[in-house]
DNA sequence: CGTCTTTGACCAGCGC
DNA sequence: GCGCTGGTCAAAGACG
């Protein structure tokens, strides 16, 4: 009876939920056409739709019994509530307002049968149907089961309203936990990137301290704005158009200063790094810091035929080189959203699989983002950053949000991404190629290819010795991106040279909780953040895929 | 004509 | 020091 109605808004259908499009292709098998159903729904004089509907559209629900009286009460659904949607629908055939007055039903049911003579619908009446001239002609024991029957319906009546109370308040909760899981995913983001800046200003006033930690602060939105121009590279796009008015020049000179340092520094090894900011002041390593920090790598495995996924940011390619060990070459794209913004992709074809795309996103972006574009920057931002915090410093590899953050997703989650904190680029790569496997690794065979896989991918994309063991994590079902940052900062944890015994992390991990790690924790153990991501990303694959043959290789 | 892509050249880091 | 490689620049060409 509950089939479809309890289950229906936070369960692995979620995704369903969050695309009304999408909605009916599980719950609502017979409801092909939610636009018919509106306009049935919106319309109420018009009983041949109506009527259409009801030969149309099934009750999901279990009405064993009652059919027959469903369809003398069929008429019901001329009087469904106005308001109607996906949740609601279904039961509002039966679930008119005045239907549970017997004689305001029988009254209308007499007009109701006057129409459907009118309009010569073949609808099915049964015996129970009080159109039918048996009814009339019928004695106690008809009176007796149509009684019964009323009974019976009035009862199920009132169970459906409770369903279309209880499908309303789930309907609302689900709104309010998609709007409130997008305010705490970005505030998430400010939430760690304060923290970084709070480390960097507590070594600040320490400089004995370990240095460390400080070459990984984060870009606060505020001065992302201000000082990651300063820092971030510049295109000779970005100095043409700049180069109007003098003050444009001079932003323009002193991005270019800025990127000339950076240049500089950006490729230096992790010990010069901690060397430069040891004796640095504090603008010269928030530059360092700046470079360092734009070296965090988020990259996304996704099975695309289209030159790039779409993630709702505008691209200029600005360079093309082969790469050494894959056929392929490896494209290079900067952001185009605003002027000086510092983030940039690669994109390249896996050499195994060529219907691969392996994007990589480095950077922060210092504008607004439009909608479609939130989600993915927001996720290899977050990524990047608790990437960061996680391989700041390998002591407090256990107490950090990072692992707090794998800890929530853990039990749930299973092998998807990539953590490589090898020096100078410390990667998550998340894989979204493949299908969900069984968890504690039981899918050896597509683990073990996607593991060879990916290693050979961060061979050709990373150029680098893998100087660190490198957690491999797979098997990324579209939609768990989440899960995704979550295990591969739980892999980043294992990095960190402490392990979680069995999958079970151990209580003195959790010693120092932080405000962060709430936050994160009982962000990615919403469901509902599971499935508002991958409702994004699923939706920029797919609408990469569908532009496959459109030639989509503009900017995107 | 403006914008974008292509592509060869250049630079810096790294390993030998 | 030299060669290899990744990353970027910028001139030239393509495109709308």
């Amino acid at each position: 009876m509950e089939r479809g109605w309890s289950g229906l808004t936070l369960d692995s259908s979620s995704l369903d939920l969050i695309n009304p499009n999408r909605f009916n292709s599980n719950n609502h098998r017979r409801f092909s056409n939610p636009l018919t159903m509106s306009r049935i729904d919106d319309d109420d004089d018009q009983k041949t739709k109506i009527s259409t509907a009801r030969n149309e559209f099934r009750f999901p629900v279990s009405l064993s019994g009652i059919r027959d009286r469903e369809d003398d009460a069929g008429d019901n659904d001329r009087e469904v509530p106005g308001e109607v949607d996906f949740f609601s629908d279904r039961k509002s055939i039966v679930c008119g307002d005045d239907v549970d007055d017997p004689r305001a039903r029988v009254k209308k049911e007499e007009q109701d049968d006057q129409t459907h003579v009118n309009t010569g619908l073949n609808l099915r009446t049964t015996g129970n149907t009080r159109s039918d001239q048996s009814v009339v002609d019928d004695g106690e024991s008809s009176e007796m089961e149509d009684k019964r029957a009323k009974n019976e319906l009035v009862k199920l009546q009132d169970e459906l309203k409770e369903m279309t109370m209880e499908n309303h308040k789930l309907r609302e909760l689900l709104t309010q936990v998609s709007n409130n899981y997008t305010s705490l995913q970005m505030h998430l983001v400010s939430l760690m990137q304060q923290q970084q800046q709070n480390k960097v200003i507590e070594a600040a006033e320490k400089p004995e301290e370990t240095i460390v930690p400080r070459q990984f602060i984060n870009l606060g939105p505020s001065r992302a704005a201000g000082e990651a121009e300063d820092v971030s590279n510049s295109s000779s796009e970005e100095r043409t158009r700049s180069g109007g008015s003098s003050a444009a020049e001079k932003r323009s000179n002193e991005i270019r200063d800025g990127k000339r340092l950076g240049r500089e520094e950006s490729p230096e090894t992790e010990s010069n790094k901690v060397q430069k900011v040891n004796n640095s002041s504090p603008s010269t390593f928030d530059q360092s810091t700046e470079a360092t920090m734009r070296k965090a790598r988020v990259s996304v495995r996704a099975r695309s035929e289209a030159p790039m996924i779409s993630d709702g940011c505008q691209w200029r390619k600005y360079g093309q080189k082969m790469a050494k060990g894959n056929p392929c070459p490896r494209a290079y794209y900067r952001c185009t959203m605003a002027t000086g913004c510092p983030v940039r992709k690669q994109v390249q074809r896996c050499a195994e699989d060529r219907s691969i795309l392996i994007t990589t996103y480095e950077g922060n972006h210092i504008h607004p983002l439009p909608p479609a574009a939130v989600a993915m920057a927001s996720t290899t931002t977050a990524a990047a950053n608790m990437l960061l915090s996680g391989s700041m410093s390998s002591h407090d590899g256990m107490m950090n949000p990072t692992n707090l953050l794998a800890r929530a997703v853990l039990p749930c989650s299973t092998s998807m991404a990539t953590i490589s904190a090898s020096a100078p680029f410390p990667t998550v790569t998340l894989d979204l190629t493949h299908a969900p496997s069984p968890p504690n690794g039981s899918n050896s065979s597509s683990s073990t290819a996607a593991a060879t896989t990916n290693n050979n991918n961060h061979n050709s994309l990373m150029q680098r010795p893998q100087q660190h063991q490198q957690q491999q994590m797979t098997n990324l079902p579209p939609g768990m991106l989440p899960h995704v940052i979550g295990q591969a900062l739980y892999n980043q944890s294992k990095f960190s040279g402490l392990q979680f015994s069995g999958g079970s992390p151990s209580a003195a991990a959790f010693s120092q909780p932080t405000a962060v790690a709430d936050t994160i924790a009982a962000l990615t153990a919403d469901p509902n953040f599971t499935a508002v991501l991958a409702a994004v990303i699923s939706s920029m694959i797919n609408g990469s895929n569908h532009r496959d043959g459109e030639g989509n290789n503009k900017n995107q």
